[in-house]
DNA sequence: AACTATTTATAAGA
DNA sequence: TTCTTATAAATAGTT
């Protein structure tokens, strides 16, 4: 019999755990079927016991199919809250394409690999023409995403040695105007096999060195990159 | 008050129906955590309304993951049960081999699309590298298969032409033996479209196309195919 | 949304 | 696991 109200809390004892766990499980299951079919709705349960033991209801087609269902639920609302909260930009309607993308990949594998008796196995030859068309598509913006991100790079870096560049050409103006010289202090490598610098002039480097910075520069970049 | 108990049915009348899916909905969802707290599991529920609109709960993590951890448990129980019933043939452990692929590929995309922020937005390059190896190491799944059961076909092809080769030189030898003679009904076409051919016999049929069964044998399969 | 007469679920005991 | 039963909880119909 029921003593005051269930306290809201793990059952400690394993073994009244274990038969709450039984009862309440199908209470949960019989609940969610009724209100299925008493509200004309689709109901997909998935509970997982502490062992890890799975249990499942589907009330309409398989668990995948509405898993399916949600995914597309759940992104479409996600995308409404994203498009009124950001200007769409660029980068995320191309992530928003990518997704769609492989949604559509996902679903043709549910309905290749997951919907079919496991003995019905082999797929196809349109099916597999199919996936494999798209396999290419979807290749093909990663190799353009990868492409675009080195582009981005050399550019980034191609900006920071015009920079350095220019920094390097004032410096050695001052250098032949000063012509001062000071204790050298190259670089060196630490224990750890990190490079670290030691407070140095540039005229110190320049003494140590003989290469004029604009031909190390050249050396590092290349006489054909634009810099030199 | 509850007049009765309650029919096991759709509740017609919409504002009713309405009414209740709104409370049974509520006190599912309670039973729901209920049950997790209790007993230690990890629930996941989706619920579709009449129109469409998707109600959620999952009591540990995000339904993401648990419906991840859905297809891990119920490809694993699929496997035993497979495993336990079948001989695991090589195509079904192909078969498994590509699931785990997808979810690995799943995962990746989960984790490099789905869960950052969408401002966050850009992939790096290492990440990229791995899921273009994915992609090809899959592509290359996909086009073995793909191979694999265009050799399947031409082999049971093969073996229906060489069936048909011995049946052929069978009654070729009938033929030689006996030199009968009937009535010509060479094979017709039907108004659907499709062929029929009317009861014949063999010698019938050389009559009216000079051919050996032979000659028409390598005109079709040609004489490298090994039948000839 | 709030109220209640009832039905339904279920905790503990057997 | 299943049955029983006292009691808590859910909820259908109403306001």
């Amino acid at each position: 019999m029921v003593r005051g109200k269930v306290q809201l809390r793990r059952v400690e004892n394993p073994v009244h755990r274990q038969v709450t766990f039984c009862k309440r499980r199908a209470g949960l299951l019989k609940k969610a079927r009724e209100l299925s079919v008493l509200c004309d709705a689709d109901i997909g349960i998935m509970i997982f016991s502490a062992h890890g033991k799975l249990y499942e209801l589907a009330t309409k087609g398989t668990m995948e199919s509405l898993i399916k269902r949600y995914k597309m639920s759940s992104e479409e609302s996600q995308n409404h809250v994203s498009a009124a909260v950001n200007p769409p930009q660029d980068s995320e309607r191309e992530i928003f394409r990518l997704k769609q993308e492989i949604n559509v990949l996902q679903n043709s594998l549910g309905h290749l690999f997951g919907e079919g008796s496991p003995g019905h196995g082999q797929m196809n030859l349109d099916e597999l023409y199919i996936l494999e068309r798209h396999l290419e598509i979807w290749m093909d913006h990663i190799r353009t995403m990868k492409t675009q991100i080195m582009l981005q790079e050399i550019e980034s870096l191609k900006n920071k040695g015009g920079i350095l560049k220019a920094t390097n050409e004032f410096l050695q103006e001052k250098i032949v105007e000063q012509n001062g010289l000071n204790d050298v202090a190259p670089m060196m490598v630490q224990p750890n096999g990190h490079f670290e610098m030691s407070p140095i002039t540039v005229a110190d480097y320049m003494n140590a060195y003989p290469l004029t910075i604009q031909d190390q520069f050249n050396n590092f970049w290349g006489p054909e990159t634009g810099f030199s």
